[in-house]
DNA sequence: CTGTTAGCGCTTTCAT
DNA sequence: ATGAAAGCGCTAACAG
């Protein structure tokens, strides 16, 4: 490559001026004559002239970039995420360096590393792997900002922004158990992250606090992909005494979950209920269109940033955010299918199953 | 952030040696005596040491790292073309800018040049909006490599790989046709894309080489989203005498298309045969699975990747990669309705559509 | 083989 | 208000 690039010598030779005052003229610094300021200016627009960020960076010590670390890029929901972070940081003239995870700590790690050896400002980890107390140790050894995003981390002087997962899947499992249901299956996505372990809790709470006995053969772990979500619901009913619904910690899960039924000629919801996570963009235009929790996937990423702003620009740990999810009740979720819920299942419950049932009419 | 980072002159003195065995050793170099480096690597490891890469950057000129330049980033497509240049990359541990365009030119020239300030080595566009010519001239003189993804570019000099979308889009037009469709609906993408263009084109060609009048009120431009299908399938399915088949440009388009005739209760396929594009990840798992035409996005993703390594390793622009891709069939085509095709089109074309069946079974 | 030296392009005291 | 000079951390001649 040819590409000589211009320097700042060669626009304080044309401006006539020294290197000194071209490099306060392009940082906007203001004890520069007006006069000789234009002139600069002129050179600069002359000579197409664009600062080189690397000098700049050496000796400022930090390059104005930003690093995005997330499990998987093609993965919509990480990349929503990714496209508000750097819709919100852009404006600032910041940059942002992509890295895939593939949700392996180790490589996290190295990347951190990496990052920080190219003297980016800040680190966004979305849904890490790591241990919060490390990624503490590791960014102030390091010197980079860091904001964890879409995990729960409390108490370790870490900027975090995340889902109330919890929340989110008590009014969930709500919405089925007031259509009746009482045997919901449920598909986790992998218990090692923390939000798939605050989603499983937020269903337990739910049958508890509505007296149902959990039944751990309804409950499957599998790993936020379509084919999880198809194999699971497989295994699931194939098994005797099936649920009547089954939630599902992710929307691909339930993409797959739904494929299967409909495979199997399963009316879905008359026959069984289905209920997803994310929103994800096609979630209303499947059939039936989903019930699912949505996340405030790109609001997400927006705190996220406005986070690494301030902390970035204070110096100062900005308080944690907890954001809301809100169920959207679609048409994959109905009343549970008159005596199915119960005729095949604890005899033991009938009763309490009809009271239930009552409540809600 | 305090992170005293450790520098090579520390690395030296810890070492006993000068900086510059200190880089010899980092870098590899052959000539240093093994038991200096192996002194050199312990007060590495003790220190532990990482090459300042922004002040590497300076002295070398470039960074071994590469923009990634997409419309967005939230769309599946892009998403993962960029992980598989991510994936492709790596390993030679070259990082990656990511940026968005939303399909904005200026956008996508004034990315181009803040990436190149940052020194980097060379810039992936994907479905740019830039003339060829235009990227061509300014990559020279920002002495940045460019990699053109997923667009057509001929005769300019400059590394691209892309999809044979006109050959693909006769295959899926001739599917249809064989069905013994005759008004087949068609959505486009935006007609200033390329792509676009080209996939109209195949249709066009099909229609005309079975001898089927091309009737412009089937042709519809949208925008390559779920709405934007959603509307136009409204818009098509309002008129008399509508298709009985529509092919999209996408899977998106296709979703929304399925949605809207789903909601009016029309049955596909057998009432309507829907075809998309790209075989996103929920497509075979839509009811009915859509048949689609299969892009080979990894791969385009992976071919621009190994483009971009041997362009800049051997300073060649390397030739032109076209891609094919391939029809994938599955539930939402199916032959065209008995006597609804033409009954109530144009009478005149009765005869040759018999003809036309009789030839296909 | 190894150390010394001279920058890469820019910002930033420090004089003037 | 402006210029001269030092130096960010590293690599790459050039000596030895």
């Amino acid at each position: 490559m040819a590409g000589k690039r211009v320097t700042i010598k060669m626009i304080a030779q044309e401006a006539g001026v020294s290197p000194a005052t071209v490099s306060r003229v392009v940082n906007n610094k203001r004890n520069v004559r007006p006069e000789l300021a234009e002139r600069v200016r002129e050179a600069i627009r002359k000579l197409d002239y664009h600062a080189n960020e690397v000098a700049r960076g050496l000796v400022r010590g930090t390059v104005d970039t930003f690093g995005v670390v997330v499990p998987d890029i093609s993965n919509t929901f990480f990349s929503r995420i990714c496209k508000a972070i750097q819709n919100t940081v852009m404006p600032t003239g910041a940059a942002v360096f992509l890295h895939n995870t593939d949700g392996i700590l180790n490589r996290e790690r190295q990347i951190i590393k990496e990052l920080a050896s190219k003297l980016i400002t800040g680190i966004f980890l979305v849904a890490p792997r790591m241990p919060a107390t490390e990624i503490r140790t590791l960014a102030d050894e390091l010197g980079v900002y860091p904001v964890v995003v879409d995990a729960r981390v409390e108490n370790c002087r870490l900027a975090a922004v995340w889902v109330d997962n919890v929340t989110a899947f008590i009014e969930a499992s709500e919405h089925l158990i007031s259509k009746g249901h009482k045997r919901i299956g449920f598909i986790a996505g992998p218990l090692a992250v923390a939000n798939s372990k605050d989603r499983l809790d937020g269903y337990r709470i739910a049958l508890r606090n509505h007296g149902i006995k959990e039944d751990t053969s309804l409950i499957y772990e599998s790993d936020f992909t379509i084919a999880g979500g198809y194999k699971t619901a497989k295994e699931m009913f194939r098994k005797r005494n099936p649920p009547t619904a089954v939630l599902c910690s992710n929307d691909l899960m339930a993409v797959g979950v739904l494929s299967y039924l409909h495979k199997q000629g399963v009316e879905v919801p008359s026959e069984i209920s289905v209920v997803g996570c994310d929103d994800i963009d096609v979630a209303s235009s499947l059939s039936p269109p989903l019930t699912t929790v949505s996340q405030p996937i790109y609001e997400l990423g927006v705190t996220a940033a406005q986070m690494m702003l301030q902390y970035t620009s204070t110096n100062e740990v900005p308080p944690n955010s907890i954001l809301h999810a809100k169920l959207i009740i679609r048409n994959s979720t109905s009343n549970v299918q008159e005596g199915k819920s119960e005729s095949e299942t604890h005899p033991a419950e009938q009763l309490s199953h009809n009271v239930q049932k009552r409540d809600n009419r």
